[in-house]
DNA sequence: TGACTGACCGACCGTACGGTCAGCAATATT
DNA sequence: AATATTGCTGACCGTACGGTCGGTCAGTCA
């Protein structure tokens, strides 16, 4: 499993080579590299097992560049969902809002990238990294810099740490809510909307300067 | 892939079946079901293929001990440090500090569980679930009800979201630290008792009562 | 018309997979 | 001493895997 990411496809693209790719990304996501035959792939998108090695040269180059193309896809909807308008706790709650619709819009992809940034393989997750990481965590921890630097956000805390808690918290949301559902007492798990509004409401309230930390914070 | 959870093991175990056991939590742990051969588990314990055969009927029927025992086993050491004593905010700092650690110490069962949980299957994530969630989260969720109820709580929340997003923010923290100790910024990823402090004061901050709601929340 | 190209397929190859089985050595039981 | 029982193995089976190969067929362009 070498990641070799530095390749470029030319956006010409036949009709089966598209419907190979759609198949691909919807099993790989759900099953995963290894739980995923080129047979079946094959078969789900209608064309010959041959048909694929035509135009992907073994199947680690067709996984990685659906990966590929997925992450640098999902990055830069990301990164227009951070450039809002607005009060500094404004821009926060929209972020979050717009963060966990995309997550389920596309939710096919993202479960391909988590799958693989959390597989604790270290070499495959590098990549990933390197591309989404960059990207958006910065982006988001600048944020939250310059809110700190504004006065905005309570001086004591790690803007990183608070990046991380907030688009943990979507992304935890997303990896449970098939989980969430069968929870009798959770309704909010069939409302992301609902989820959204009042994780950030508690989050902002506990992160917005002008509030006495509850406890010992060092 | 069927769920077949239903037996139990006597104790009495072999030199070679607790080989074979360890091998196969580490070997499944990481590369997940599909991605580790009978072949490779038995070259990791030392002992022939056919030997595991002899006790275990099958690659599912070894996988699935393994994931009922992880499950069973991390479930009970979560219900006794949702045991603790004191303020119901000092009870959840001590819970918060004690899973975070309780996540590393048991890495490879959690990331087990974790990685059945969130495979989007739905059929074989159902067993886990009813083991774990009704243990673990339904005890987590009346922590907060009780916390409610005597007005320690901000009244306009859900408890039931109150005790996924702390425990969601543990398990997120768990399974993005790999990813975290790339980034510069991030110094808290290497620092868990920094984190579950300094996320826990944010938390609490946003959650207790006495402190009106940062935006709108309906 | 004919040379060439890209999309596509059926048949096949070597290998690794999950799983089986007869039997060996050691211990416990009678 | 004879007899299960237990822990374990090497050799083997049928199948599915990733990948290759020769070839068909429609379109294009000189």
């Amino acid at each position: 499993m070498s990641p070799n990411l530095a390749t470029k496809q030319p956006p010409a693209q036949s009709a089966g080579e598209i419907a190979i790719l759609d198949a691909a990304v919807r099993l790989f996501s759900i099953h995963g590299y290894d739980g995923v035959s080129m047979r079946r792939i094959a078969e789900a998108a209608g064309v010959s097992k041959a048909n694929i090695y035509h135009h992907f040269s073994s199947k680690e180059a067709l996984y990685f560049a659906i990966l590929r193309h997925s992450a640098s896809e999902l990055t830069a909807l990301i990164e227009n969902l951070a450039e809002g308008q607005g009060s500094f706790s404004a821009r926060l709650q929209g972020f979050t809002a717009a963060h966990v619709e995309h997550l389920f819009a596309h939710s096919a992809r993202v479960r391909l990238v988590l799958r693989e940034a959390f597989s604790g393989d270290e070499e495959k997750s590098r990549a990933v990294v390197e591309q989404m990481l960059n990207g958006v965590v910065n982006r988001m921890i600048a944020i939250f810099e310059a809110g700190q630097q504004a006065g905005l956000l309570r001086a004591d805390l790690d803007p990183a740490l608070c990046a991380t808690l907030l688009m943990g918290a979507d992304l935890f949301y997303f990896q449970a809510q098939p989980l969430l559902r069968q929870i009798p007492e959770a309704g909010f798990a069939c409302h992301p909307g609902q989820y959204s509004r009042q994780m950030t409401d508690i989050l902002l309230n506990g992160m917005l300067a002008g509030r006495a930390p509850a406890g010992a914070t060092t």
